[in-house]
DNA sequence: GGTTAATATATAAATATCGCGAATTACCGA
DNA sequence: TCGGTAATTCGCGATATTTATATATTAACC
C-alpha cells in the first residue's frame, strides 16, 4: 500500500496490526532491523546503491524456519500493511523496513490510540 | 493479562496486536479515550471515585453498534491484552483504558519494532 | 422468593488465517 | 532454448476468529 498522505488512517492502522498480529512476522520485521548482524553479507545488493538494507527472500525464510512459500506470503503481507518495500533484482526479491510507514505508525500510536 | 514487568514482550506485544487487529475495537479504545464527549454522564461512577473515566458495557454497546454479546467478548479480548481494565459495581460492569500497558506498547514500537 | 435489568458465557455457522507441499512463473547462464 | 535457482501463486486441511442467538449469572428491587 502506498504511504502518501502525512498520516496513517484508522483503516491503514488496522491493516498494520493485522500484520503485526502474528509473532513471525513481528520476527522477520525486526530481523530487518539490522540486516548486517541477522543475515550473511549479500555481494549483490551491496553492489547496487538503491537498495540498501534489503535481504532477499530465501534468506529470510532461513532464518525465520519457515517454508518458502509461507515466507512469500507473510512478505506479502508485510509489503501489503506497508512495513516493508521490496524491489527485485534479477533473479531475487529483497525486502527492506519502509522506516517511513513505521514512523507514521508510531505516530499513530502516540497520538490516536 | 496482569502486567507486572517494566517492559512488554514480544509474546504480550503480539495480543495487543491481535486485540487491535479489528476497526471496531480500536474504536472502542478511542472511544474511551475522552469518556466525557462520546458518552453522556454516568452518575454512578462519578461518585465512585474509584474508577473515574469507567464507562459500562451498555453505553460502550449502544455505541459501537454491535450486539450486546459481541460486546461483552471484545471487551474480555481487549481487557486480556491489558489495553483496559474493568471493575464491577453493582450490576454494572465498567471499562476504561489501561494507561499504563499502552504507554508500555507506545515504548515497545519504539524500541522493538 | 420472584421479577427484571445488566453482563457473561455457551453454542454454532460463516469466514479468515495458518502454514504446508505442489505447481507455476521469473530470471539467469550456458 | 534448455536447465537450474528464486520466488510467487494455488489448493488444501487444520485452526482461529467473527458475530449472532440462546442461555446462564449476577445484582437490584418489590
Amino acid at each position: 500500500m502506498k504511504q502518501e498522505l502525512e498520516r496513517l488512517n484508522d483503516e491503514q492502522a488496522v491493516e498494520i496490526f493485522k500484520a503485526l498480529s502474528n509473532q513471525t512476522r513481528v520476527s522477520i520485521l525486526q530481523m530487518l532491523k539490522d540486516p548486517d548482524r541477522h543475515f550473511s553479507p549479500q555481494a549483490h545488493i551491496i553492489a547496487d546503491e538503491g537498495f540498501v538494507g534489503g535481504v532477499c527472500v530465501g534468506d529470510i525464510r532461513s532464518k525465520a524456519g519457515i517454508s518458502q512459500s509461507t515466507t512469500s506470503q507473510y512478505l506479502s503481507i508485510l509489503l501489503q500493511s506497508g512495513l516493508v518495500e521490496m524491489k527485485r533484482i534479477g533473479q531475487w526479491t529483497y525486502y527492506r523496513r519502509n522506516e517511513e510507514t513505521i514512523k507514521k505508525f508510531e505516530k499513530y500510536i502516540g497520538t490516536k490510540i
